[in-house]
DNA sequence: CTGTTAGCGCTTTCAC
DNA sequence: GTGAAAGCGCTAACAG
C-alpha cells in the first residue's frame, strides 16, 4: 500500500502512526501530546484527535530509556501473608499512586535467595527506589549501601543504623496502653504478651514498664509472655489470676491475647471493664470490635509507616537527603469499652 | 581523558562500558551476557569478569522497547485493605515470580475514576497482561474487550461472561459444609450467614440447601442473613436456638459467625460438637484455631485463585485462547473439632 | 510554530 | 567468532 512498514497485528499504536494521520512530524506530535512545548492549538486538536482515534497510548520504555527513570519503585515484601505486611504496603501504594509513581511488588516468602533475585530484577528495570517491608519489628539484614538507588526499610528497620528505616513506635504504644489504664484509675496492673523473641514484644514490655515506674507503680508480676494467640491470653490469664486475683488492668501485646483474656474473665465470673480494664494491641477491628466488651486497643498506624516509607523514598529521589536513621510512627489509642465503663 | 562521554556520576553502567572494559564490541559483549549465540569462551568469560567488576545490570527499558514485550503484568485491586484480596494477590505475584515475570500492584481504592486512571498507566507501562482482583465475589463491571492485552478477572468475576474470570466456588463450598454435617450424623441444620446483598452470601446458601435437599432434609428454618460479624453470629444463633432448640447442627457464612455462634452456644450451656455441630467458611486461621473448641471450617483457597488467574494470563500472553467463562476453584473442606467430638 | 537530527541502551541481522 | 549498523518509540536540541 505504501513503504509504510507493517506492524504486527495487535502491536500498540505509535507515536509516528499518530503524526501520520494527523499530518504532521513525531516531534510535532510529541510535543502536543506532552504540552511541554508549543504547538498551534489547532495542530494540536489535530494530533489529540489522531491520538484518540488510533487509542494511542505512549510506551513507557521508550520514555524511560530517555529521562533514565522509570517513574517506578519497587516493594521488596518479605512474606505478603503476613497480617502486618497489608497496611504498610496499601498506605506505600496509595502514596505513590497519587504521585502517579508505579509500585513493582515482590514477594520474597522469607527467602534470601529469592530475596536477591527479585532485587535484581527491580535493579534491571531501574526502579528508582525501594522500599523493603519486613513481616516483624526485629531488624533484618541490610541491602548494603552500594546499590545504585535509595532504600528505605518499613515495618522491619535495617540492621545497619546508618539506613533509613521506618517503623511503628511499640515502645511508645505500650507506653500509651499503661498510661491509659493508670489514667482510668487501674493501679495493679499485669502484662500479658507474645514471644519474647520478637522485638515487638520486648519493646511493648520495655513501655509498659516505663509507664509503670513513671507512675510510681510496680507491675504485679513480671510481664508473661507466649505464643501471640488468644489460646495463650486464655491460659495466661487463667495463670495470673489465680496467682494474683487482685489485678485490676491487663495491656495485652496483641488483640488476639486481649481477646484470650476477656474470654477467660469472663469464664471466671470478673465483669470487664467494672472490675477490671483490658486494653489490646494492634486495633485489628474484626477482633477488637466485635469482643465482649468491645475492645479497646493501640493501633500502630502501619498505613501512615507505610505512607512515610513512600514519602522518604520520593524525597530521596528528589535528592533530599533522607535521615540516616529509625523514625518511629507514634501509635493511638483507639477507645472502647473494655478499659472503662 | 578520552573521548568517551562523560556519565552523570552515579548512572547505571551500560553495556557500552562493559564492553570497553572487556575489549569487544557492544554486539559481542551482548551475546557473551545473554547466551543466545555463541561466542568464544574465553572472551565470555572476559566480558562477565567486566560486567561484575561494573555491578553492569542491563537496562530492562532498552529490551522491552526491542522485543516489544516487557514481562510484567498488572495488577489491578479494588481496595487493598480488603481481607480477601491478599491470598489472591500472594497466589497470583507467587506464580508470576517463579516465571521471573514482575508484577504492577495498583489499588483503586473502590474508585472507578482511579481505576481507569492506573489502567491507563498500566497500559502506558506495556504490561503482557491484567489481573483485575475484586473485594467481593459479585460481579463487577467488565474493563472491554478492546484492550491491546489479555485481562483476567480474579475473586469478582466480570460481568460480561464473554470474559475470563478465576472465582472461588461459593455454592460448591456451602454444599461442602452441610454434607459434612450430614455426614457426622446432623440432620436438623440451620443457616447463619452475611448479608443477603453479598453473592457470596446466596451462592453459600444455595449450596446449603442443595445439600440438604439431595438428603431428603429440610433445613429447620430459612437462612439468617445479616451483618458479617461475631456480633451478628451471637445474636442470629440466639435467634435460632430459641425458637429452635433442637437444632444440632449450624453451617456459619464466615468464621466470625461461627464464632459468635460458638460464644452464643456456650453461654446457653449447649456444647460443641457433642450437643450441636458448628462449621465456619474461609478458614481462617487466626479465628478458625483458637476458637473453643477449634473450628471447622471451609477453605475457599484463595491463593489457588491468585494462581489461576495467573497461569491463565500466562497462557493467554502464550497465545492460548483463554476460556471466556467463569472458572470456579472448588473449596476444600478443613476439620477441627466444632463438627465431631 | 514545525520539522530534521541525534540519540537513550540494547539486540539482532549481516558481513567479514 | 566478532563487529558494524540498523532500529525499537520516543523526546530534546536545533534549524528553518
Amino acid at each position: 500500500m505504501s513503504d509504510v512498514r507493517v506492524r504486527p497485528a495487535g502491536a500498540p499504536t505509535t507515536l509516528a502512526e499518530v503524526a501520520r494521520l494527523a499530518g504532521v512530524s513525531v516531534a510535532t506530535a510529541s510535543k502536543a501530546l506532552t504540552g511541554r512545548h508549543h504547538v498551534a492549538s489547532a495542530t494540536r486538536q489535530r494530533v489529540i484527535e489522531a491520538a484518540e482515534k488510533l487509542a494511542f497510548t505512549p510506551n513507557q520504555s521508550a520514555r524511560n530509556l530517555l529521562e533514565g527513570r522509570t517513574g517506578t519503585v519497587g516493594l521488596l515484601a518479605s512474606d505478603l501473608e503476613g497480617r502486618f505486611m497489608i497496611p504498610v504496603l496499601a498506605g506505600a501504594e496509595d502514596a505513590f499512586g497519587t504521585g502517579s509513581i508505579n509500585v513493582f511488588l515482590c514477594d520474597a516468602r522469607g527467602d534470601a535467595v529469592r530475596e536477591q533475585h527479585h532485587l535484581r530484577a527491580l535493579l534491571n528495570r531501574r526502579v528508582d527506589g525501594i522500599i523493603v517491608v519486613g513481616d516483624t519489628t526485629d531488624p533484618r539484614p541490610s541491602l548494603g549501601k552500594q546499590l545504585p538507588v535509595p532504600v528505605v526499610y518499613a515495618y522491619a528497620p535495617s540492621d545497619d543504623p546508618t539506613d533509613t528505616s521506618v517503623v511503628p513506635d511499640n515502645v511508645g504504644g505500650g507506653r500509651l496502653a499503661v498510661d491509659h489504664l493508670i489514667a482510668v484509675g487501674r493501679r495493679r496492673i499485669a502484662h500479658i504478651s507474645g514471644e519474647r523473641s520478637y522485638a515487638a514484644a520486648r519493646d511493648r514490655a520495655l513501655g509498659f514498664e516505663a509507664g509503670m515506674s513513671a507512675a510510681g507503680l510496680e507491675p504485679v508480676r513480671e510481664p508473661l509472655f507466649g505464643p501471640w494467640t488468644e489460646r495463650w491470653g486464655r491460659d495466661a490469664t487463667t495463670i495470673l489470676m489465680r496467682s494474683h486475683p487482685e489485678v485490676d488492668g491487663i495491656v495485652a501485646g496483641s488483640d488476639q491475647i486481649a481477646r484470650g483474656a476477656l474470654d477467660t474473665l469472663r469464664d471466671l465470673g470478673r465483669t470487664v471493664p467494672e472490675d477490671i480494664s483490658v486494653i489490646g494491641y494492634d486495633n485489628w477491628a474484626v477482633l477488637a470490635a466485635n469482643a465482649r466488651p468491645e475492645l479497646t486497643s493501640i493501633d500502630s498506624d502501619l498505613q501512615e509507616v507505610g505512607r512515610i516509607a513512600a514519602m522518604r523514598i520520593f524525597e530521596a529521589i528528589d535528592g533530599v537527603a533522607p535521615p540516616s536513621s529509625i523514625e518511629a510512627q507514634p501509635a493511638r489509642l483507639v477507645m472502647r469499652s473494655s478499659t472503662i465503663g
